[in-house]
DNA sequence: CCCTCGTGTTAGGAAAGGCTAACTTTTATA
DNA sequence: TATAAAAGTTAGCCTTTCCTAACACGAGGG
């Protein structure tokens, strides 16, 4: 397989799949507001996309995926909602900010620890029973933590990894 | 607080520090050894640390950084050990890709998540017995799953985020 | 004291990815 | 059908981060 492309490229791959789903033409000025760049920016990135055999385009028309396009489009936006659970019904991140973190992890995680988050959510799910309620102890004791609480065992200092005492009250 | 510094950035400053703690001065050839990058993206990194107050350095001389420099360096690289205990105790991640993958992540997730994955950790540590049952049950479950055993409540099709089966054998 | 060699810096350039301005093509409407 | 608006493209530029080549400093050996 080639190298894995890059975060941009991958993102143009994910919205143009993502609004074939639906139902719009994938064209040009469609791709940028979803991305929120110029049309110049889609233009560049999609002279790109066609020399790696990604997608086609006939002049000023709208953009189609290849197959090989698809395939990796697809990829990535399966890392994308895996994450996007992940981090949504694990860790209880803010509904605001699950979108945006899931979609900078998606291009960085490889597929192998994508997939064994897959399997931890899918473990969670369907395979014990005792598991949710650990998981709801565990929501508990965020909250707890969160709001100021402090675990005895511990040393978890609050600040060293980038969050302010003042930010978590 | 200013904006978050580019990964690159953050990667200069969390090697400083980590020479500093090896009681290495930190010179502009050990950095570029450190980063695998050469002499000149040093040069050219430091200078630009230098304007953000976040290193000094007397000219042909060791770099030093700044009260502000060290808190940012100590901050990527608290985020850095989370990730990488994360990554290999939970998800059982390959002690070969742990570091480089909690190496971009550090420089991608937001505090609040990294805390988050922090409390997980710690929750699972300190907080409650019946867990490490849980966590050595999905050490297992993982195992099957990864050596070709299926879940039969699940629909994960191998493949779907990047993973081919063959990749799995 | 000078010279050499390792280390640091500067100059100049490439690639990626974004931008604005200006041009071309298509579409839609009067 | 003529033409104006919308959509796409091209040209040219900026920033970041890396590179190579060439130059400058500075500590140790003759």
């Amino acid at each position: 397989m080639a190298d894995r492309l890059s975060p941009s490229m991958e993102m143009y791959l994910k919205t143009i799949l993502s609004l074939e789903k639906d139902g719009q033409p994938a064209r040009v000025q469609a791709i940028a507001s979803a991305l929120d760049v110029k049309k110049p920016s889609v233009s560049g990135a999609l002279h790109s996309l066609k020399q790696k055999g990604l997608v086609v385009q006939q002049s000023y028309g709208a953009v189609h995926l290849t197959e090989e396009g698809r395939t990796v489009a697809k990829q990535v936006t399966a890392r994308f909602e895996i994450l996007k659970r992940f981090l949504s019904e694990v860790l209880g991140v803010d509904a605001t900010n699950t979108s945006r973190e899931a979609c900078e992890l998606e291009h960085v995680l490889c597929s192998e620890t994508v997939q064994r988050l897959h399997l931890f959510l899918d473990f969670l799910e369907h395979c014990n029973l005792d598991v949710n309620a650990i998981m709801e102890h565990f929501q508990e004791y965020l909250q707890q933590r969160l709001a100021g609480g402090h675990c005895p065992n511990c040393e978890l200092k609050s600040g060293e990894c980038g969050t302010k005492p003042a930010d978590r009250a």
